[in-house]
DNA sequence: TTGAAAGCGGTACCAT
DNA sequence: ATGGTACCGCTTTCAA
């Protein structure tokens, strides 16, 4: 294998000549530049990033770890991360922790292990322990999606109270009174917090909420066809399903096909996140979307801006709006899709993602602040996203009962 | 950041001992151990990788390379990786190349200077180019899915001109003569091979074969989406399309309703790779599906054995068949799942990749001669495939027309 | 059974 | 502008 030491005997400088060329720091005469450019090709010398990181502690890593790198929202959420990252010299590498703890403390050992620059996580999940030694060995990192209570650093997330209370009422509009949930993990913060926004859009509606029609167990597609199967043989009447993601909605979609009951004339059904892929072979199923490729976007952006140590305030917390997409499976007569906005909120542009973060131009907040200014309402756009809230220095992680409560205070335009 | 040496002082040994103590070789005593672990533990030690791998040349890495991370053909080849590789101690980053040469040879770079234990590629097409540093540092390389004309790499692929001539049939079947193909990059020896597949079917089936409703481009569904409203725009007649993969169904599938056009009544359609996500939301697409999941698990098993210095033979090439599972929009009376299999050929069962592997256990060559012999016709499970061919030391990869004589050659006991 | 010491392949400071 | 030279943290003989 091919060392510097060799690239230099060939070119006939020092070892320090080639580095200071290969690293671009410091001077290189443009004839010694030549010799080395032309050692290097012959010999095909790569740095041996293991002997570089070994010194200077640093290395072109980010971990993005994903609890289920199947689901699109996952992916796509990779490759918002992706495509900043790569604009400024960071490669991504992916792991996926499957929804447990042990994976996930298995890969932050390694991710440590292998100096990465920084870490993004949608975390399994409960407590912070596996993430626990990302602080204390100080490596940036930034959550997405997933609050961890007492974890303290920057987040990107969705409006799940506020969204899943939407996507609820478009049920009750419809007329549907027993609503079945059926939610993930509980020990994930985005089902709690989807099930907060479940409770307050029926008691708004003044509907009792039957608990025996609210299911929780894992984020497996497997674990929400049982739960569901399980309300249908109880015999518990019920007339719509909401589903806390996009698996669980699968999940309670092949109970309800066993079953032999036809959506949504039977049974409706709605869910958080969207399968895009799914929705273009045929729309069918009612979802709030969430602007999954902004989601990794900022979170970089975030990242970037802890790990060039620009930021160094408290945790800052972004939360972007989610938008109803209306199709078959909820039932609704005007099967077409609807953008939720409150009055006051902005979209962040793609143009405006793009510009952001070269030298010297805004931060993440302040793409999010000028957006929030910008009430503009255009065409839909993967790349959008609408921001509900930015919070700089924000309070640790809270409880959902403390986060619905917020929620509940804040007005919200769209209705 | 706590080093070896920091656990050696506080546990009141050497350096060396600790070393051995946590890479399991050499002897330490009970009690150093004992003293090891406690101060390991106290001050959250994790030895540094990089360290580890300069000298040690080795890491616990293993590279996935795809060319589109949001396809879920590619996110369940990974998973099928990922799960062997865990089960042997590595650990698998993803790198999405996006169908950009340039991309996958940064990325090529990259885990080079990683010092990659191996790299397991669905190469972006073309050339061997980018991809040759691999062979030149000597980097135990496997690939997937797609061939790469002069890389001698051991290789897992699909029956892709099988495949597509089973597909194209089964339109044929249905009455339909004039059938357009939206094709891929015909860079990449995939879509020559489905198209060698498209043309076989008609000539056996004595329909002549229309050049003008034949297109190719790039991998993106937007091209698709472009080549069929150009085709539609054409005026010339077609009553059924068939797409070379999944993200080429899409695109004919927004072309074709944004013209009104129902499918499959005006038009039949049916691609190359399922979308299991949205196969499970609705039954919709007819598709040639893939055992995507067997061939990530029987790369990574070739690339342990290359790994391990086990296999030090020529290159290897396993084919899987892929089987029909015909849905509606292919516009057929009877749509069930149906699974396509020649006689001689076996499954693979989850059961058995499982138990492959484990030291001294059967190689990936192993496993599925077993399958070949035993002829056993199970229900579907996702992890089984279906083994076409095996070709120990197998020629360099060669060209399509070669590839398609030689298939067509081969009798074939489905029909 | 343990410890001393020599690197692995770069980087970066300090002279020249 | 370039070269000499200590490391970075861990592994691995070799001696004790």
């Amino acid at each position: 294998m091919a060392t510097i030491h060799d690239v230099a005997t060939r070119a006939g400088v020092s070892r320090s000549t080639v580095s200071r060329f290969i690293s671009g720091r410091g001077y290189v005469s443009p004839d010694a530049r030549a010799r080395i450019t032309a050692a290097i090709e012959e010999i095909g010398f790569v740095p041996n990033a293991m002997a570089r990181g070994l010194k200077t502690r640093r290395s072109s890593l980010i971990a993005l770890l994903v609890p289920e790198i199947v689901n699109s929202f996952y992916t796509t959420i990779l490759r918002g991360v992706e495509d900043v990252a790569n604009r400024h010299g960071f490669q991504v590498i992916v792991g996926n922790t499957d929804e447990t703890g042990a994976k996930e403390r298995a890969y932050v050992e390694l991710m440590i292990a292998s100096q990465v620059a920084g870490v993004i996580v949608a975390a399994v999940g409960g407590t912070a322990a596996s993430l626990e030694p990302l602080l204390q060995k100080r490596v940036p990192t930034v959550l997405i999606d997933r609050a961890i209570d007492g974890f303290e650093a920057d987040i990107v997330k969705g409006d799940n109270v506020d969204g899943m209370a939407e996507l609820a009422r478009h049920l009750l509009s419809l007329g549907h009174r027993q609503i079945a949930l059926v939610n993930g993990d509980l020990a994930t913060a985005v089902a709690r917090e989807r099930e907060a926004g479940y409770r307050r859009a029926l008691a708004e509606a003044e509907v009792a909420v039957d608990d025996a029609l609210i299911s929780s167990g894992d984020w497996f597609i497997d674990d929400a066809e049982r739960r569901t199967s399980a309300l249908l043989a109880s015999g518990r009447p019920f007339t719509a399903i909401l589903a806390a993601n996009n698996f669980m909605a699968i999940g309670a979609l092949r109970a309800l096909r066993q079953r032999g009951l036809r959506v949504p004339e039977e049974i409706a059904l709605a869910c958080f996140d969207d399968i895009e892929q799914a929705a273009e072979i045929e729309p069918f199923l009612t979802v709030m979307a969430q602007p999954a490729y902004t989601m990794g976007t900022l979170a970089m952006q975030m990242l970037l801006e802890r790990m060039g140590g620009h930021e160094r305030g408290g945790r800052r917390e972004i939360v972007l709006a989610s938008h109803l997409v209306i199709r078959r499976s909820s039932g609704a007569r005007d099967a077409r899709p609807v953008q939720s906005g409150a009055v006051g909120n902005g979209r962040i542009a793609a143009a405006e993602l793009v510009a952001n973060g070269d030298d010297g131009s805004p931060s993440a907040e302040d793409v999010a602040v000028v957006a929030l200014a910008s009430v503009e309402r255009g065409k839909e756009v993967s790349a959008f996203g609408t921001v509900t809230s930015i919070a700089k220095d924000a309070a640790p992680n809270r409880s959902v009962e403390g986060a619905a409560r917020d929620a509940a205070a804040t007005p919200r335009g769209d209705e």
